[in-house]
DNA sequence: TCTGGGGTCCTCCGCCGT
DNA sequence: TCTGACGGCGGAGGACCC
């Protein structure tokens, strides 16, 4: 009925709680009540970093991101175990059916969460959401945390408000007294960086953004990005929920377990890797024009370089040739690598790209 | 002694053609 | 013929997300 957006919209954003440390607990129980620590393969003396922590092992300051030789020193008796990322993408599966049939205007943002556009469903944003609680509780044994508000922004800034198993509705009328107080951090978008920025500026809240003007915010930084703060500390968002995307690249990396001087070792892994990623390119139908090869030094400089094919093609042997054509380009002579990477970009669909290949 | 992996998007810069 | 403006594009790097 109404297309021109006056009718505010109703996002609903779906986050599970502690994803991967839920799916290893439903399947041993024994693990319940004890700090499980979910990352790399599962070795903390070994390069990784968490991927998940439960909130037992929160507690001792375990988080996402920490390496894992940090995560064991504040959390010696905590379980690690390895990313078993397979089992997750399956459960992932199955929480994601639920939600298509309350409705098909889903957007997957990523394993573990997902926003729903239910702005013409007709219940209450209580009904729907217990109706989803209810039926992925069913299906997966698992908790989640519902956001629901007019835009996707809002929506999963609500269901970061009460976790786990909780539900946050939030409305227009809302943003001053529950938006502004939040730390700068919670703003998506807004990461490390932009965080160190602001607080040099003297803002450390939501509302202190919401204070400066949009001349302001696009001097600092710059007129796309100013913008989306201005609007976003406001909390604008009229970005859609969209429920199909293509592919824009395929990439793979491996880190070293320690650091490499041996240049055979590098060509060798960024030949495996090129496999990989070819592999992937033929399972999802894809060809790539551009591989980009990326090298990380022991000092955590990081470089790349890319070259292109004149036309796209997913053939192992000529994407192998491309990414040693970019790895002599960097000059390794007696440096050591920590990470070696391989990415093949601008894909075409293969039943797309007419061109002899 | 540290700092993963798989993505997206943005900006800046240099090159090229008009 | 030279120079500069400008837009498109590819490459490099950085910030951010889960």
């Amino acid at each position: 009925m109404d297309t021109q957006g006056k009718t505010p919209r109703r996002i609903l954003h779906i986050d599970m709680d502690a994803f991967f440390a839920a799916v290893e607990e439903q399947r041993r129980p024994e693990l319940k009540g004890k700090p499980v620590i979910i990352g790399g393969g599962g070795d903390p003396t070994r390069r990784g970093v968490v991927s998940t922590a439960n909130y037992e092992a929160r507690t001792f300051g375990v988080h996402s991101a920490l390496p894992l030789r940090s995560a064991y020193k504040l959390c010696p008796q905590g379980i690690f175990l390895p990313v078993d990322y397979e089992t997750y993408a399956e459960v992932s599966r199955r929480f994601k059916n639920v939600l298509l049939t309350v409705t098909p205007l889903m957007e997957s943002g990523g394993i573990d969460e997902a926003y729903l556009d239910i702005s013409d469903i007709d219940q209450t944003s209580q009904s729907v959401a217990s109706t989803i609680k209810t039926g992925i509780l069913r299906a997966t044994g698992l908790t989640c945390s519902i956001g629901i508000a007019p835009n996707k922004l809002l929506a999963k800034i609500a269901s970061d408000l009460q976790k786990p198993d909780g539900l946050t509705i939030l409305t227009e009328q809302d943003i001053e007294a529950r938006l502004w107080l939040l730390p700068i951090r919670k703003l998506y978008g807004v990461g490390p960086k932009t965080d160190e920025h602001l607080k040099a500026m003297g803002i450390d809240t939501i509302g202190k953004l919401a204070a400066l003007s949009q001349e302001a915010l696009i001097a600092h930084f710059g007129s796309s990005y100013g913008r989306y703060l201005f609007e976003a500390c406001r909390g604008i968002d009229e970005s859609p929920v969209v429920t199909h995307w293509e592919p824009k690249s395929f990439s793979r990396e491996t880190t070293f377990q320690t650091d490499v001087k041996n240049w055979q070792i590098i060509a060798r892994t960024l030949a495996a890797l090129t496999k990989d990623v070819t592999g992937d390119l033929l399972d999802r139908g894809y060809q790539a024009r551009t591989v980009t090869v990326k090298i990380r030094f022991d000092d955590f400089r990081t470089l790349t370089r890319a070259c292109s094919l004149p036309s796209p093609s997913d053939r192992e042997e000529a994407l192998r040739r491309l990414a040693f054509s970019c790895l002599k380009r960097v000059d390794l002579s007696g440096r050591k690598v920590r990470l070696v990477g391989m990415r093949a970009g601008n894909l075409v669909k293969k039943d797309q790209n007419h061109s002899f290949s």
